[in-house]
DNA sequence: TACAGAAATGGAACCGGTTCCGTTTCCGTT
DNA sequence: AACGGAAACGGAACCGGTTCCATTTCTGTA
C-alpha cells in the first residue's frame, strides 16, 4: 500500500493540514518540521500528483501531438519542447498519431480529458474538423509548422528560406532549373516554400522553372526524379526536402551521372546525415530547437492567459555544401 | 468553468451517483438515460480522468523513459510501444532524458509520483543507482535494450546478430578485418555484439582482429577510422552501428578510396537511410517494432501482476547491401 | 505587564469522481 | 392479493491531497 499524507500525519502526531503546509513551505515550527521530515524520509513518501492537481485545477502537463516520432524535424522539435518545459516544471505528454489525421482529433479530446494545461499540435495539415475540435475543448492550443487563422501558430520562415535558396542557385549561374515539391495541401512546404524559391530564382533572373510533385519519402522522390531528368539541358534541381534530395541523388547516381558535375542539387532540412552524403548537400537548416523553445514558452504563456502574438516565425541557416556548383553563364 | 458530474446531475435532475452509473454502464432506466444523455451532449461533458484514477488507483498511464528521441532505433521502438499501448487503452507518457543518466533516476521517481501503472526504461547502461531506485518505487519496471539481473528485460539478440555478421564477412574471404566498437560499459553493444562478431569470425577461420573504440556519433567514428586505416593490408571493417559505418565511409571517401573496392564495410542498425548511401550498406536490422510490441505487452502483464519471463530476446534480419565484396582467398 | 499581531496548528470543507448502502419501485410468481 | 427479488436511485463516504477558518500559542512593543 502507498503511504498517504494521512499516514504521515498519524506517524508524526500532527494534523494532515500541517504536513501539507510542511511540504509546501507554509508556517511550521522547526520542531514540527523535524518530526515530519523524519517520517517522510523513513516512509519514502511521494505525494500523489493526481490528488494535487485535482484540487489545484492545474496539472502542469502539456500535451504534444506529433505526426510521427521517427522524423528528424519532429524529434528535434520534440526534444527542444520537452527540455524547455521540464525547466519550467511542466511534464510533456507526447502523443504520436502515426500520421493518422483522425487520431489528431481523438488526441485533442483525450488530452482534454487528461486535463492537460495546454496542447501543442505539430501539424502537417489543418482541417475544418481540427479547428472545430480546438474550439470545443476549452484548453489553449498552439499549432506548430502550419499557419491557421484565429489560432496561435509558430511556423518556419519557409518563404524567406525558399527565396534565399532560389537566389543562391540562380546566382551560381544556373538557368535551367527544376523544382521537386510536395502537394499544395501542405501550406507551409507545398505553397510558401515553393513561392519563396520561385521568387528567389526570379529575383536573380530565372523565371522559367519546371516543377514536379513528389511524396515525402525517398522512394517516390527517386521515381519522380526519373521524370525530371527527361527534361533536357537541366543543370540544377531544387528539392523541397533533404529526403527528396537524397532520392534525387540516388537516381542520378544510379544513372551513372555525378553530383554536382552533371546536376546540382539543393534541399531543405539540414539533417545530420546530410553531412555524410558525398558530396555534402547544400541545404537550409531550420532552427528546430528555436522552434521548440518558442513553442514551450508560448504554450505556457497561453495557459497563464497572457497575450501572445498570433503568428511567430522561426529562423533558418543556409548551409553551403558541395552539391551546387558554379556554371559559367 | 468546466462542467462536472455534479452539474450534469443537477441539470438532469438526478443524483450524481446515477450519472456515474450511466457513464459506466450500471443499472439506469431508459427514461433517465435519455435525460442524462441529453445533458451530457449539450454540455460536452468530459469526465476528469484525474478524479477517476484517484479513486480507481489505476491511471492507465505507462511511462517510457528514453535516452533521446532523435535516434532511429529509439523512435521506432517508441512508436511501436505507443501504438500497442494505445490499442489496449493505455496512454504513453514519454520522457526523454537527453542522455543524462541522472535524469533517468529523476524520471523514475517523477513517474512514480504521477502514479503511472508501469515504466519502460529504454536503457543504454544500468547502474547500481538505477537498480536501487527501481526497487524503491513500488511500480513494475521493464528494461529494454540492456540485460540486468532480477529485473524484467527485453534485449536484442546482439550475440547472434554479431555472430551472423562475423561469419558472413569471413565467408566473403576477408582475413584482415578490423572492428570499430563502443565502450564496454554498454553491455549489449559494447560486449555482447562484439563477442558475437568475434566468435562469428572465428567460426569461419578469422581470429586475429584489430579492435577500436568509438563514440556513437559520426564525427568520432570518422576520426577513429583514420587510426584504423593506418593498419596495413586491411580489407574489411565491421562497425558496431550504422552511424559508425557512415563515419568510416566518410573518412574512406575523403581519402580517395572506395567502398567496397578498397575496403568492405558492415554495420548494425538498418536505418532507413542506409539504402540511400551508395553503396548500400550491409547491415543487421533489429526488429525494433517487435521489441516495442513485446515491451508494451510485457509491461501490461507486469502491472496486472502476471508472470513474465525475466528475459526476452527480440530478433533481427540480415540485410545484404553492396558494401562488402568477395575477396579471393 | 498587557495587548496586538503573527505564527502554529487542528478541524472541516472541498476538488470531481466512484462505490457502498439503504430505501423505494417494479415485476413476476404462487 | 401477498410476497420476494431485482432494478432504480439518492445519500453519504471515500480517494489523497489543499486551503479556509477558528483557536491556541508565541512574539514584540508600548
Amino acid at each position: 500500500m502507498n503511504t498517504t499524507i494521512k499516514d504521515i500525519a498519524k506517524l508524526a502526531g500532527v494534523a494532515k493540514s500541517t504536513v501539507s503546509r510542511y511540504l509546501n513551505g507554509g508556517h511550521v515550527s522547526e520542531q514540527t518540521k523535524a518530526k515530519i521530515r523524519k517520517v517522510v524520509e523513513e516512509t519514502k513518501y511521494e505525494p500523489n500528483s493526481f490528488a494535487q492537481s485535482l484540487k489545484a485545477k492545474k496539472t502542469n502537463f502539456i500535451g504534444v501531438i506529433a505526426p510521427t516520432l521517427d522524423s528528424y524535424v519532429t524529434s528535434t522539435v520534440l526534444m527542444a519542447i520537452d527540455e524547455e518545459l521540464r525547466k519550467r516544471d511542466y511534464t510533456t505528454l507526447i502523443i504520436s498519431t502515426s500520421k493518422h489525421v483522425d487520431r489528431e482529433i481523438e488526441s485533442l479530446i483525450s488530452l482534454s480529458r487528461q486535463k492537460v494545461d495546454g496542447i501543442i499540435l505539430i501539424a502537417t495539415g489543418v482541417t475544418e474538423k481540427h479547428i472545430e475540435t480546438i474550439n470545443s475543448i476549452q484548453i489553449p492550443v498552439l499549432i506548430v509548422a502550419q499557419e491557421v487563422g484565429h489560432v496561435t501558430c509558430i511556423i518556419n520562415d519557409d518563404y524567406q528560406a525558399g527565396f534565399k535558396m532560389g537566389q543562391y542557385v540562380a546566382q551560381k549561374g544556373h538557368r535551367a532549373v527544376a523544382y521537386i515539391g510536395v502537394a499544395e495541401s501542405d501550406i507551409a512546404v507545398g505553397q510558401r516554400r515553393k513561392q519563396g524559391i520561385m521568387e528567389g530564382l526570379k529575383s536573380a533572373g530565372v523565371s522559367d522553372v519546371k516543377t514536379f510533385v513528389s511524396q515525402f519519402d525517398l522512394q517516390d522522390a527517386a521515381r519522380v526524379t526519373q521524370e525530371v531528368l527527361e527534361e533536357s539541358s537541366l543543370t540544377a534541381i531544387i528539392c523541397a526536402t533533404d529526403t527528396i534530395a537524397f532520392g534525387a541523388m540516388k537516381t542520378i547516381t544510379k544513372l551513372g551521372k555525378k553530383v554536382p558535375k552533371d546536376f546540382s542539387i539543393a534541399g531543405f532540412g539540414g539533417y545530420n546525415i546530410s553531412g555524410v552524403i558525398h558530396p555534402a548537400l547544400t541545404t537550409i537548416r531550420f532552427k528546430n530547437e528555436e522552434t521548440g523553445v518558442m513553442a514551450a514558452e508560448t504554450i505556457i504563456k497561453l495557459t497563464n492567459g497572457e497575450e501572445v502574438p498570433n503568428l511567430q516565425v522561426s529562423g533558418f541557416d543556409f548551409i553551403e555544401g558541395e552539391s551546387v556548383k558554379s556554371v559559367k553563364s
